[in-house]
DNA sequence: ACGGCCGAGCTTTTT
DNA sequence: GCTCGGCCGT
């Protein structure tokens, strides 16, 4: 009789069927992780009597985490939906709505992405009278979310800060942050973590609950969990079983070869010393890649072999040779975005493959853009992913305030952010005068609103604040009644406030796009109403607060993706193409030029091992000989990572449209600064008329139209430090000399 | 109060 | 090159 474990390799079979105790599965890259998980889950339940309820299964992202929902649902015959699959922000989220209020919080409360951060951090600073310029908002934050991630309390921030006046500096906007984050009843992403193993330092009941609950659990991705997240973990797994014993099983699956998240805390401790963290751990390697054909496979093991510092494994595999792996250097970035996108479209036109098989990865989000216009051009069907989400657009967001306004009136950030918008004729004066009375009787900024007419010096705008407030009170009373739809929310704010006819009004592309966006939003609330059994405001904003964009890759229409290499973590493709694969890009400048070069760039290695491993079939890397960063040329060298390649794995192409060589200095070398490297400032500037570098559409002799000047001859073309300037006649003006990219030039004929 | 303009800073990666 | 925040002028 077969079973489904039949189809298991011995070591993914040896993983499955552990009994009790911490197991920790080293699982290369394709070794079929989540397979080895999700059996696991069900031979636990079929075979051991495991209850679907005592079983917790976090991953990173809601992607992962939707994947896992599926594939447990179809190989655990019953009782599978009361597996929790969930990620970790939305674990403690759950854990937080119920206990919270506990450890001080309203259970009602916001959670603040980045942009409400900065916003509180910019009225933390002004409070504070902190110099910005001289301790920009970003890095205050940044220092915020490490000590969260390493869980340090402002308290025990301050005490480390001792006498040195910087840290102590830190130390107390960190404090005011956090009050101000509390007594607008919110939570950073940060603290999602932080407040739940608070919750659970501070309360043995909760904590007893959810170790009782959750008696095996397992993670996914490992390697990138931070010390806040290890600390959760091991409190909850260390419940006691019926005989009082602990009994850790806890199953983590990671490879300490794809961590690639230093840099937002992830501890790679949290892995290579897991046996010492949880004695009697079992050890299980697995080694057999399904994905990736030989030549790509070694191609990534070799590179990965550079790294000194990981656990020894050796990825193998038994698929096909494939073809090798290929190697572009090409003349610019222009090119590169131009020839790869011919290339994927003939690839689609020959019928070789659909689009959704291929992926174009970059180091960076800016590298996105210029194959974006390629795609346009070509009529290529894509997406991109992560380079602004969905809901960090400020159409999304300033509905969402409305809706968290109308949800918690306590998030000051929300009210503030829509109080005036659309216009209201509530400018900054009168939003300080709240702010100062609210703050004076400690009561919220929405709070304050309310009591309008008793602020002082408010005489003049009061009327204007109230039909703010009960315009906000209609809608909030409306949400009350038994009988409102939920989905019609959106459509009753956008009514009251006259938000959609500001847009309406333009006409202009871009707010058709908000319109379009909007519309998004109310698809969005429209679904999740329709999905969920007790669908409330509270909880639409939880979803939407935490999803990312790569939770959103829709596999289902035929379109190509792109995106950075540290969203394609997880993900496959026949066809991977990796751009940019030069000094200063990947490995990035920040890097190489880092106090600890030798350990950032192992980090960057990983995260190239990471996209070679994504690609099934056909791999393609690239360079460019230069390209445009920040408005300025800059020349590398060919990626460290490429030779590090053997040449046997590598078939080097030659880009088929042969550009002109112009100009390359006979060393390349990386330029950072801006300010003191102009490639083609020299004494005499360099005449391009006649070449075709660059993407100006007409050169010397070509008549152009200006918008002011009319019709006339371009009589020069000089490349200056960041762009062309162009000498034009005009019969009516004279001669100018514009700069091209400012002066928008027409060719006419 | 508000719109428009200018300069600074940015870009490494994100739940 | 773009975006955001600050400043200025109405």
């Amino acid at each position: 009789m077969s079973n489904i474990y039949d189809t298991l390799n011995p070591e993914q079979k040896k993983a499955v069927l552990h009994d009790k105790g911490p197991l920790l599965i080293l699982a290369g890259a394709g070794s079929g992780k989540t397979r080895v998980l999700t059996h696991r889950i069900a031979y636990l339940i079929e075979h051991r009597n495991v209850n679907p309820w005592n079983i917790l299964a976090i991953t990173f992202t809601n992607k992962a985490a939707r994947e896992m929902r599926e594939r447990v649902d179809q190989i655990v015959g019953y009782g599978s939906e009361n597996i929790w699959v969930s990620t970790f922000h939305s674990t403690c989220v759950r854990i937080l709505r119920r206990f919270i209020d506990r450890i001080g919080y309203e259970r009602s409360f916001s959670i603040y992405d980045t942009d409400d951060q900065k916003a509180l951090m910019r009225e933390v600073c002004k409070y504070l009278q902190i110099d910005t310029k001289r301790m920009p908002e970003r890095s205050l934050l940044s220092a915020i979310s490490k000590a969260k991630d390493e869980l340090i309390s402002p308290e025990e921030f301050e005490k480390r800060a001792g006498g040195d006046y910087n840290e102590r500096k830190y130390a107390q906007v960190y404090k005011e942050y956090q009050k101000r984050l509390k007594s607008s009843n919110a939570l950073d992403f940060d603290d999602l973590i932080f407040k739940t193993v608070e919750l659970f330092m501070n309360d043995k009941e909760a904590l007893t609950y959810y170790q009782n609950r959750f008696r095996y659990i397992m993670v996914d991705e490992y390697q990138d969990t931070n010390t806040a997240q290890f600390r959760l973990i091991h409190l909850l797994a260390s419940g006691v079983n019926e005989f009082g014993k602990k009994e850790y099983n806890l199953c983590v699956v990671g490879d300490d070869d794809q961590s690639i998240y230093k840099f937002r805390g992830a501890n790679i401790h949290n892995i290579l010393n897991f046996e010492q963290a949880f004695p009697n751990t079992k050890v299980i390697k697995l080694e057999q890649n399904y994905r990736s054909s030989k030549n790509i496979l070694n191609a990534a093991n070799e590179v990965i072999a550079n790294n000194t510092k990981r656990k020894e494994k050796s990825l193998w595999t038994d698929n096909e040779d494939g073809d090798p792996v290929n190697y572009t250097l090409f003349e610019s970035d222009i090119e590169e975005a131009d020839i790869i996108t011919a290339e994927i479209k003939r690839t689609v036109e020959n019928n070789k493959a659909n689009y959704n098989d291929f992926a174009i990865l970059y180091r960076t989000n800016a590298q996105s853009r210029i194959f974006e216009e390629k795609l346009i051009q070509r009529n290529i069907p894509y997406k991109i992913i992560g380079s602004i989400n969905f809901y960090a657009r400020k159409e999304i967001k300033d509905i969402l305030a409305y809706l968290k306004t109308i949800d918690n009136g306590l998030d000051n950030i929300a009210v503030k952010r829509i109080i005036n918008v659309p216009r209201r004729g509530i400018g900054l004066t009168t939003i300080d005068r709240v702010n100062d009375y609210a703050l004076l009787n400690d009561i919220s900024f929405y709070e304050a609103l309310t009591r309008a007419y008793q602020i002082p010096g408010l005489e003049r705008t009061a009327s204007k604040i109230t039909p703010f407030v009960s315009m906000i009170e209609g809608l909030r009373s409306r949400l009350q009644q038994d009988s409102y739809n939920l989905t019609e929310i959106i459509d009753d704010i956008l009514d009251a406030t006259g938000y959609l006819k500001e847009f309406e009004d333009l006409d202009t592309e871009e707010a058709k796009d908000r319109i379009a966006n909007i519309d998004e939003l109310v698809n969005k609330l429209v679904t999740y109403v329709e999905d969920t059994d007790e669908p409330s405001l509270s909880g639409f904003l939880e979803e939407v607060a935490l999803v990312s964009d790569i939770d959103n890759l829709d596999e289902s229409s035929d379109h190509m993706v792109l995106m950075t290499l540290h969203s394609a973590k997880g993900l496959e493709f026949p066809y991977v193409y990796i751009c940019g694969m030069e000094e200063g890009i990947f490995p990035s400048y920040m890097s190489i030029h880092a106090d600890n070069p030798e350990e950032e760039i192992e980090e960057e290695r990983r995260l190239c091992y990471v996209g070679i491993t994504r690609a099934k079939k056909c791999l393609s890397l690239s360079s460019a000989k230069h390209r445009m960063l920040r408005g300025d040329i800059m020349y590398n060298k060919p990626s460290r990572f490429i030779h590090e390649i053997p040449r046997y794995l590598m078939k080097v192409n030659m880009p088929e449209a042969n550009m002109p060589e112009i100009n390359i200095p006979a060393t390349p070398r990386y330029h950072h600064s801006q300010k003191n490297y102009k490639p083609f400032a020299t004494a005499e500037p360099k005449n391009f008329a006649g070449s075709n570098m660059g993407s100006l559409d007409y050169e010397v002799g070509d008549s152009v139209k200006h918008i002011k000047f009319g019709i006339g001859t371009v009589t020069n073309i000089v490349m200056g430090g960041k762009d062309y300037e162009v000498t034009v006649d005009f019969p009516r003006f004279g001669t100018k000399k514009l700069i091209a990219s400012f002066a928008k030039l027409t060719r006419v004929d």
